[in-house]
DNA sequence: GTCTATAACGCGATAGAC
DNA sequence: GTCTATCGCGTTATAGAC
């Protein structure tokens, strides 16, 4: 039985390297080393490395869209800013970091493997990636979406994507480098700073990005 | 005198090159070819691979950081939080986008392509890149540190920490996609929104997402 | 299904003529 | 300072024995 899981040790193995060193950065000659498989096996299971990058991807934003969907019915009548980011970020916990057996440190790392991939997902040149993903959860990215803006009845709708922007960016790469950011906090500060710290901090912070003040009088709002 | 300027076309091929696929995914084949001189130039004139990619950066980098040093001189004294971003985005726009014979949209597409190499020398794994960064730019970096923290004087120095990668996120990720923000907001909305409108929304947006607003009571405060 | 061996190719870097 | 030619290596992908 060691044997009939040699497609999860090659995801394994591969969402670790990738978030890492990149998607080009790693060949399938590391990634099958590190899986102690065969060169050849990741052709053969999954026909190339672009199919085996979308295969690292689905795994995890599989559960985790599901999930987000099914929480945001729960959550159907709510208007809060914080309440939906609070059960976006929470869904990410519970699909993403806690997963059977982990300790919070491992959690940490899981999760933060996760946001690499996502940002290199538009941050390299995968084209591939990037038209992958959108054409799988692009309904729910959307859905997400007018939620959001439905809380913010006021928001002239293209300051709107433009704070969208500032809020991904924000989040992607806090995410992507907590643990280093972890480190250099407790190197200056001799304190312990974890993800519930810092989740605790981005949720009203988040909040209060997309909370535009007034309306700017050099721009006239389109009708 | 077309050829002197061989340096020159290699740096212009290979920063245009690089923003947009990746250092690793650039090969010297594909640069030398786009900036129309031989294979063998860039070991010729820089040596290898990696040391174009830091002469690339210290094109940008060395002239910014001059004149952001002089214009936080000229600053000295007043404590906004507003005016230190606005120092640091109109210092960016003078000498990163502003420079001499480009017409608005190319200011944009500079502006968008050093923010992205910038994103790329911390997301991909270029070591000796934020070696180099470090080591030539820290001590500015500590210095508009500093000086933005003593425009908070109340802020938790940890939460002063977070605060400030969401707002390293923010920005550098939405610098770097602006032209596709700009063309989604254009398709949505028949509404041009430029770089101008972004920094305008930006600099207040960063400045609020600073304001702590009060201490969480759940977790007390290490003394 | 899994292995070894290797094909087919692209890479960074260099030697040496000009 | 610029060229051609090529070395040496690492890559993805595949063919074929087991």
């Amino acid at each position: 039985m060691a044997q009939k899981e040699t497609v999860e040790r090659i995801l394994d193995a591969a969402s670790v390297l990738f978030a890492e060193r990149g998607y080009a950065e790693t060949s399938l000659r590391t990634i099958t080393t590190a899986a102690g498989v065969n060169l050849a096996s990741v052709n053969y299971h999954f026909g190339s490395k672009k199919a085996l990058i979308q295969a690292v991807f689905a795994r995890t934003l599989d559960p985790f869209c599901q999930q987000l969907s099914e929480n945001l019915n729960k959550l159907k009548g709510s208007d809060q800013v914080e309440a939906l980011f609070r059960c976006l970020f929470s869904t990410l916990m519970e699909t993403v970091a806690a997963k059977p057996g982990l300790n919070q440190a491992e959690q940490v790392i899981e999760l933060q493997r996760f946001m690499r991939l996502l940002g290199m997902a538009y941050t390299q040149s995968q084209g591939h990636l990037r038209r992958f993903i959108v054409s799988q959860y692009g309904d729910l990215y959307r859905r997400f979406l007018n939620l959001l803006r439905d809380t913010l009845p006021g928001i002239n709708p293209v300051d709107f994507y433009w704070q969208l922007y500032f809020l991904l960016g924000a989040t992607v790469f806090t995410l992507s480098s907590i643990d280093s950011i972890q480190g250099i906090i407790e190197d200056n500060f001799s304190e312990h700073s974890g993800v519930e710290r810092a989740l605790e901090l981005l949720i009203p912070t988040l909040s209060r990005m997309m909370q535009i003040p007034a309306v700017d009088s050099s721009t006239p709002a389109a009708d």
